[in-house]
DNA sequence: GATACGTGGGA
DNA sequence: TTCCCAAGTAT
């Protein structure tokens, strides 16, 4: 079964989310940072960021010329730091590299930091207007159930994903409408947890057709975060984003108690990540504290 | 292909 | 309260 293009724009045209990075005026920077922060991280939470950080930074050499440390600090909460000072070294690149103006195709895209097929093809889409797959998390799903009536997609696959929407994707100018319609769907509509099927606008379901089969295959379970060297880690640099100055090794002993050399090798992957640097005198602060 | 990587809100 | 999961990327 395929997916009727009219019934997917008319929808998305009634129903979307008017977001900011959406506008017209956005531009393809300020896209970009929305599709960093995007990555794994619901819109509600993101929103407010990056509204703050679009006003400050609205250029990526006025990001580049920013430290490292404020731009983590600006990330705040966010999750997934290292996807900051990713953001952060894209910005240097397409201010020294590309004149300052985001890069226009999926292979030079493709070769920034923190950007991968998803994102890659996202700003090429979204912000240039192509008539490129995009494929994210909600799409997978959204084809998964309308196309091949299943509950839900199988595990990713690049490839095998472009290729899947490829063939879905309207010829014409709409394509880039279709594209965001079916992230759309699949973020308010075609939900993960709770799909609300009563407000569909797609009268060729195959997953509907098929009489909502459950899934299949049993339920991948997601490891644990408690406990976790992820969780260690957001302790310690949330400390390090709370100070001005360079703390001391025993400030950040503390929020880690429990298991000592959990918190040393946390400690110790946040500096291999380049996310804290050690000061001569044997204290811990954000990276790039000082630059700028 | 599997795994590591933050955080918080809703069911 | 516990569990799920949210516009992925890099290794």
């Amino acid at each position: 079964m395929s997916i009727r293009a009219a019934e997917l724009l008319d929808w998305y045209d009634r129903e979307h989310r008017d977001l900011p990075w959406r506008h017209p005026e956005a531009g393809a920077w300020k896209i970009l940072v929305s599709e960093y922060m995007l990555q794994q991280t619901p819109v509600a939470r993101v929103l407010p960021i990056w509204l703050e950080w679009v006003a400050r930074w609205p250029t990526p050499s006025a990001t580049a010329a920013a430290s490292a440390a404020d731009v983590l600090r600006a990330w705040g909460k966010l999750g997934y730091p290292r996807r900051a000072k990713r953001l952060h070294e894209c910005a240097r690149v397409i201010a020294d590299d590309y004149g300052d103006v985001v890069p226009d195709d999926v292979e030079a895209l493709l070769t920034l930091p923190g950007v991968g097929s998803y994102t890659a093809r996202a700003i090429a889409c979204f912000a240039y207007q192509q008539s490129v797959p995009v494929v994210d998390t909600n799409v997978r799903r959204v084809v998964a159930r309308a196309v091949d009536g299943l509950a839900d997609a199988g595990p990713p696959s690049t490839t095998r994903d472009l290729a899947a929407v490829a063939v879905l994707l309207p010829d014409d100018s709409t394509a880039p409408r279709f594209s965001a319609a079916l992230m759309e769907l699949g973020a308010i509509v075609c939900a993960a947890r709770s799909p609300k099927c009563g407000l569909c606008p797609l009268s060729h379901c195959a997953w509907r057709a098929a009489g909502y089969p459950p899934a299949t295959t049993p339920p991948k379970r997601g490891q644990a975060y408690a406990g976790t060297d992820r969780q260690v880690r957001g302790r310690l640099l949330d400390v390090l984003r709370g100070s001005q100055k360079p703390v001391t090794r025993a400030q950040l002993d503390i929020v880690w108690l429990t298991d000592t050399a959990q918190r040393d090798r946390a400690l110790d992957s946040l500096l291999v990540d380049g996310l804290v640097e050690q000061t001569a005198d044997g204290r811990f602060a954000l990276a790039g504290e000082g630059d700028g």
